[in-house]
DNA sequence: GCGTTACAAATTGTTTACAATCTACAAATT
DNA sequence: AATTTGTAGATTGTAAACAATTTGTAACGC
């Protein structure tokens, strides 16, 4: 009589979790979260001993888990000098945009030529929910859903290539967004993207892939724009 | 009479490494080249212990070269068990090859745009060289020089996220290559890259975005097929 | 008063030591 | 004989101690 050896029963995730989350892993992803939600502000140092302290583990951790954030743009290291939050200047947003301008282009053009494929559960409701945080004037939320969009787009087209380029390239620009104090201001903006992500959703279910390429060019064209725009105003 | 106290001459290069260059970033450096070049094999384990001694140093600075590596996607850590060259998959090495044709096209778009701000001094003397190597039957050195083309025209377009994107994607298909053994054989394919190369870049003087466009987009889906193909061969 | 130098505090870089986890092999049990 | 269990060895994770560099400050000379 063998007995249910294999069982396992509930705990098998958290097992999983638990032997890949080391302490550098997790101090790097909880550094990363507080960079890309704007605690941690472009320039500011991030201190060894401080942080080690704080989040109560000795420094070894800590440095890894700033050469990780290192490698992912997120921190500069200054040898002897400290880690500080990356600044970025509104030449590299440019740039950033244009690559991710490509990037875009090449993930609506996917889910339009496999519309099938393409699992979209959830998105009707998502922009929903983006039209009522916009209605309400609800801007980080609504920013936060015009965001979540992009990124399932991405994740749509399962490739884990084109999700990880694409992300960094969003983790810099959000990056830039918090450098620079941009706080979205008016609603009519936001109520332009949902508007945008609908016909490009549109698009997309229909396997238009042309048109959803022009639509997602002048829609991050257009964001392009408004974040120079507004970087101008608040120089000048 | 003041000293020339801000002469610091020659060396200026020198300190500059220097104040940059801590022992994790070397170590992390010199892992990166005994990656990319073949001689650290996906799947390969690489020991702290081991490495530290070898290299001279303790394992604090190894490990914060192993973070930086996993972040740059060249490695993979098991936690309490070790860290591995990374292991691309025939899928992701597709897929790696979807978002490079979409950079590429990028590239020789942007080059061809403005095609006098395109500072392409040398690019001659290296296709010949290529060329040169090709007849010869020298595989390993062409494709050097072949995969130098590449860079250059990446780092011409002036956009360091783009190029920064490009690398990485590179850098992961010499792994693939690496992981597969994959050596070339056969000159003609060499012969046909030097060869398509010489039409992308008379391309992109002219002007012609969309003709390099095009070029472009054939030679990556080529050399994208032979990789494949080469894989199945090994295989079947 | 200005600039230089010397010193002290703080921070970072590196190493060493200790704790926890995993792998491998052998003994024991069924 | 096969499976399990236990133990020894090795490897990784973490923390603490030590060394080197930088920064701020004050004294000193011009």
């Amino acid at each position: 009589m063998t007995r249910q050896i294999s069982a396992v029963p509930e705990s098998e995730i958290s097992i999983r979790h638990l032997q890949s989350h080391s302490l550098p892993t997790l101090v790097q992803q909880q550094l990363e979260n507080l960079i890309l939600d704007g605690t941690l502000v472009p320039g500011n140092k991030l201190a060894e001993i401080a942080l080690a302290d704080r989040l109560g583990v000795s420094r070894g951790p800590v440095r890894e888990a700033f050469r990780g954030l290192a490698a992912k743009g997120l921190v500069r290291v200054e040898k002897n000098r400290g880690v500080y939050v990356r600044t970025i200047t509104p030449e590299e947003a440019d740039e950033i945009y244009e690559v991710r301008l490509a990037l875009e282009n090449l993930i609506v053009r996917k889910l339009a030529a496999s519309p099938v494929a393409f699992d979209d559960s959830g998105m009707d409701g998502l922009l929903a929910t983006a039209a009522r945080f916009a209605e309400k004037g609800d801007f980080a939320n609504c920013h936060r859903c015009n965001m979540e969009f992009h990124d399932r787009l991405a994740a749509a087209t399962g490739n884990r290539t084109l999700v990880d380029s694409y992300r960094r390239l969003v983790n810099e620009l959000s990056l830039f967004r918090h450098q620079a104090h941009v706080k979205v201001r008016d609603a009519s903006s936001l109520k332009a993207s949902v508007a945008d992500h609908r016909a490009i959703l549109a698009a997309v279910r229909k396997g238009e892939g042309a048109l959803a390429s022009r639509l997602i060019q002048r829609h991050i064209e257009a964001s392009r724009k408004r974040l120079q725009k507004l970087l101008g105003d608040q120089e000048g």
